[in-house]
DNA sequence: AATAGATTGGT
DNA sequence: CCAATCTAT
């Protein structure tokens, strides 16, 4: 017998970085010795840049899948500069047999994955892709019209009947790959995905550790001691209330189907942590409905889904001293209301903010300052560890009622009745706002103001 | 994933 | 006088 060994497979790791229920990985590992691939791709045309507090993320993260990796026997290689020429290079220089990854959603990268797709193939070498970052691709719901979902309920009434593959197990460990196999690449200080200068970093590695490990961790404390008390406490800033998972499915150290499918078993064996449970699902789902609502209108981080919108008179930092200072105050915490103040102290100091207070904030950005959405977008994008392009744009239209299934424009938040509601003893704004600022805007005023203005766009609207 | 202001109906 | 309910935005 003269069994030549299988060749080399390329697992090319992107926002999927775990071990566990990553299809494309349990497919490389099945075809033969797998080597990973992580190229950092700033070059690519039309793929935003990652923002600072996500790089941090993203740095720590690698450092854990890396560990990760090592444990199974894979070597994990850094790069940097375009994917759709390092991917076919790489593979061409380790012989590879093919490369694996799982699917992204987003137009440039999915232009990027498929020129390095077509760049593979001309070269003979296989390229596989797989569905692991969402519970469905984009596609496969669908309306009896054929079109993308634009409302949030029937979309989750067909992903909620629909069935959802269960997670995949963790892969086991493979036979170490041959040193002299595995092409050199950059150390993960290389990638620059730190603070050159000044370190701001310390209040992110305070809060978290980003990882498989500690995700799955989060995910057992979640269903033994969150999941009974969401329904009430998931409003409740001042408490410990929510998952807390999203930087960890952000970046794919949990899958969704993971935590979909354990959710779905919590249901099912504690009564009593049941509708918490499914009201935890309909946030899973709320991300993939993001994804999806992005997958079908790819100009969504940049243009109003609602077109009326276009006719709304935004303030913008640049064009007048006012707005400059009333984004600045808002961007410090320094707004004169301390929910929104202390939400927006949370998000520089730990690069997450508790989903109720981003709404707050946001609302008083756009409704009240009638600051334009994509100014508060760009400041969550560089600030947040969990930002996402599809949440990130989706959430900041919904709250600006510019969205699809928006909230309707009428529906501005009071932060002061909202902290009374939210934050009854003003933990939280202590916790994290200390010092009370002079309010910048008259709450009833700014209202009123906000009010009229939507009149006026659609009065615009019905004029052009 | 609201709020303000008015109205109602109980004390 | 108040809390609950309705209604417009």
């Amino acid at each position: 017998m003269n069994h030549s060994p299988p060749p080399v497979q390329l697992m090319w790791f992107r926002d999927d970085l775990r071990t566990a229920d990553n299809p494309a990985l349990t497919s490389a590992l099945s075809a033969g010795p797998v080597i990973a691939v992580f190229i950092l791709d700033e070059d690519s045309p039309g793929i935003r840049p990652l923002g600072g507090a996500a790089k941090w993320w993203l740095h720590q993260g690698l450092k854990s899948l890396q560990a990760s990796l090592v444990e199974l026997g894979i070597p994990l290689v850094l790069s940097k500069g375009s994917a759709d020429e390092k991917i076919p290079a790489l593979a061409k220089q380790t012989k590879a047999g093919a490369v694996h990854w799982n699917r992204r959603y987003g137009q440039p990268e999915r232009e990027v994955d498929t020129q390095a797709k077509t760049a593979l193939r001309d070269l003979g070498l296989e390229a596989h892709s797989y569905p692991g970052t969402l519970l469905h691709e984009p596609w496969e719901l669908m309306t009896k019209n054929e079109t993308g979902y634009k409302v949030f309920t029937p979309f989750y009434n067909a992903l909620r009947d629909s069935t959802i593959r269960p997670p995949l197990p963790a892969p086991a460990a493979q036979d170490h790959v041959t040193e002299s196999a595995i092409p050199s690449g950059l150390e993960l200080e290389e990638l620059e995905l730190l603070p050159a200068t000044m370190d701001w970093t310390a209040g992110l590695a305070e809060r978290w550790e980003p990882g498989e490990v500690p995700a799955r961790q989060r995910l057992e404390e979640v269903l033994e001691s969150i999941a009974e008390d969401y329904p009430v406490h998931h409003d409740r800033p001042d408490l410990d209330g929510t998952s807390a998972l999203s930087p960890a499915l952000r970046w794919g150290h949990l899958g969704a189907h993971e935590m979909w499918d354990a959710l779905g078993r919590l249901a099912a064996e504690n009564p009593k942590a049941a509708e918490g449970a499914t009201a935890m699902r309909r946030q899973l789902a709320w991300r993939d409905f993001c994804w999806h609502l992005y997958y079908h209108h790819p100009h969504l981080p940049e243009r109003n889904l609602r077109a009326e919108f276009d006719h709304f008179d935004w303030a913008w930092p640049e064009d007048d001293p006012q707005t400059a200072g009333h984004v600045a105050a808002w961007q410090r915490g320094k707004t004169g209301f301390r929910l929104v103040d202390a939400g927006m102290q949370q998000l520089w100091q730990t690069g997450w903010m508790h989903n109720r207070v981003r709404m707050v904030a946001a609302s008083l950005l756009v409704k009240n300052l009638q600051v334009h959405w994509k100014v508060g977008e760009r400041w969550f994008w560089d600030t947040l560890v969990d930002a996402d392009i599809a949440c990130n744009t989706a959430n900041w239209q919904w709250v600006a009622g510019s969205g699809a299934d928006a909230a309707p424009y009428f529906r501005v938040f009071n932060p002061e009745l909202q902290a009374k509601k939210f934050d009854p003893q003003g933990s939280y704004a202590s916790r994290f706002a200390p010092v009370a600022a002079e309010p910048i805007v008259d709450l009833k005023q700014s209202r009123r103001e906000a009010l009229d203005a939507y009149e006026q766009m659609k009065l615009r609207g019905d004029a052009s």
